[in-house]
DNA sequence: AATCAAAACTAAACCGATTTAGTATAAAAA
DNA sequence: TTTTTATACTAAATCGGTTTAGTTTTGATT
């Protein structure tokens, strides 16, 4: 309030200087009357409804002019109030900080842009409360659509969205049974691929460490490798497969990978399914002596900055970011208009392997 | 609007069910209406300034029960037009999937919710142009606040907003000849310290390669190199810095660094001025099959994920993310309530060096 | 000259809150 | 008893736009 009044003050004052300097110095109103037309008139040329609503040439072009001028922009709140839109998309991921969440943040953002959207973004932290309230502080906040990296545990908040129609996309989420649209990487494929990789070079005792099967797609990522296993006729062994608490994973890694590692099991390789449990384990290889890829080759899911210059370079599993980040935009903003020009909303992108020598090829 | 009318659709039709689990419900004049009570009294009680105006503790238990019970939360836009505050930040800065901004970014979002405050971020790609598009949207959005990660080359916007008033932070910036808020790293002593080690583990012949001096902070950067050698009594040498173009680094490295190592330069230690030019230096001494830190030793300004599991983990300047962001954050807020709580809106904060194996320590 | 349709425009309601400037009632003071 | 004051409220304006439901003007047609 005290920057409206101090707005005016310099207005007044300095307007004679630089208009253009100003902030937020024009407003409707101020239009229709300078140019002595109504609001009404002002409001539709500038939105483009002119011609539809047969303002004249002469007019719009009067308009058109005095806005690019004073440099007239809409107030959004006054503009979303009103039309019961803000243009505004909120983002709810686990953790903006994490690489594969700040890439995908990153070509939302863009995408969103270009449509005319911003972007407010918030971190659950894996909390499926935080979930709760952010996607209630979200809607408060008149967001027009949702994209959730969804802790999945929060099935209830999903129906509550689902019964009100109200827009959203799961990204790198899905709740298998329900029917919401989302756009995630094929998970089951991805670990397929890795799993193949190693099988084709040799490697036969492949050890796999998750996390638990809280998020759906730590079970494709799982069954990918058991599946692929029996495809080549080996028989999946649960004492080579780690599921991680997802609270306490950094402490139970150590112990995990020990016993991979050591008498009975001795595996030759192993499956990380985060870039995260990746970089734990390495470390942890390290602290025990094991070389890499010699002793144990290691797949990563998901990339990591700086994964290509680790030693040895990891071979991973990466996700498309820029489609996922941009085919969920495409997605809601299609939801949000109802424009139905987005046919499929559902999309399971393929992910690819890069492969680089932390298995030995 | 479609939206709008369907959940009163919704609403009518199953009230009787599950009041709540529709969204957006209930309106201030709807309690008004059905305590029949007036508006002012619901908004004034709702905004815990019932008891200033003296509304009647009976009156207050009816309606905090009734908007409790109900789910009612105040529809922001229409708070946001009428007070003149949206209670949104506007975050800009050059990449929200690089490292160190997304960090930074997290902690930003974390602090500003604690306030109440959401945040919406924008990339500049490091475009001025991109930056004072930003700038001029994120005002039309009303945020009440920025925090600018600026490019640095937008002087004229700077003044707009110190000449407006409007509440802004410079974070990781610094426009020298102006007087703004800003939190950032003390990037001379970065260096310096970075130097130091150096010269104390016997290298003589340190190399520097940065970006043009674009930014303050990487003419800092550069200074606190040159000093720090002459502290040592050791004379800078042009030869050993090379001064990479902004748009063209990825490009240029090859050339500067092969210099670098080469006869007659043959540096025994290089100092990369930010965490990307490390990675893209680090693949290039490898190609050239130059052995770190025995031929040549090397030091990052900046973290990057995975420094630590590279080979050899990488020694770096790290900064205070978590600092910088509360930091940013608690300068804002005080600044758009006009509090005048923080007393120091201008903040160098500290760099640590973290030891790792890059050096030979 | 009267009629009518199209063209060009506008008053006023509305979005959902906040806030200013009051009023009505009851209790206390003169 | 009258006046004053405190208590407990409220009507209406306001924020800055959009939009509905018109009205007025113009020009062509009969």
């Amino acid at each position: 309030m005290l920057f409206r009044i101090l707005n005016l003050h310099l207005l007044n004052r300095f307007s004679f200087l630089k208009i253009e300097n100003i902030l937020k110095k024009v407003y409707l109103k101020d239009i229709a009357k300078d140019l002595n037309i109504s609001k009404t008139a002002v409001s539709l040329v500038l939105n483009n409804k002119g011609n539809e609503n047969k303002i004249s040439q002469d007019t719009q072009k009067k308009i058109l002019e005095y806005a690019k001028k004073h440099n007239y922009a809409a107030n959004s709140l006054a503009r979303g109030l009103s039309r019961g839109k803000s243009e505004t998309i909120g983002l709810i991921i686990p953790e903006i900080s994490d690489d594969h969440y700040a890439k995908i943040a990153g070509h939302i953002e863009r995408k969103a842009k270009e449509y005319g959207y911003v972007v407010v973004y918030a971190s659950s932290n894996r909390d499926p409360k935080n979930e709760t309230n952010l996607i209630q502080s979200m809607i408060n906040r008149q967001v027009d659509g949702l994209i959730i990296a969804s802790t999945q545990q929060n099935s209830e908040d999903i129906d509550m969205l689902l019964e009100n129609n109200f827009p959203f996309v799961l990204v790198d989420r899905i709740y298998p049974e329900k029917e919401t649209n989302y756009v995630l990487v094929d998970n089951f494929v991805g670990v397929q691929k890795a799993t193949e990789h190693l099988l084709n070079l040799g490697r036969r005792k492949i050890g796999f460490i998750t996390l638990e099967p809280g998020l759906e797609a730590m079970r494709q990522r799982l069954l990918g490798y058991q599946e692929t296993l029996k495809q080549f006729n080996i028989k999946p062994k649960n004492s080579l497969v780690k599921e991680l608490s997802n609270l306490d994973y950094k402490f139970q890694i150590k112990d995990a990978l020990e016993d991979l590692v050591r008498f009975p099991n001795r595996v030759d390789s192993i499956i990380f399914s985060t870039h995260y449990l990746t970089s734990l384990g390495l470390r942890e290889l390290r602290r025990l002596n094991i070389k890499v890829p010699n002793e144990v080759a290691i797949v990563s899911f998901d990339e990591r900055g700086a994964f290509d210059l680790v030693d040895p370079p990891i071979t991973s599993i990466k996700q498309p970011g820029s489609e996922i980040g941009e085919l969920s935009v495409d997605i809601l903003i299609d939801e949000i208009q109802g424009n139905k020009n987005v046919v499929d909303k559902t999309r399971m992108l393929e992910p690819f392997l890069i492969v680089r020598k932390s298995c030995g090829a």
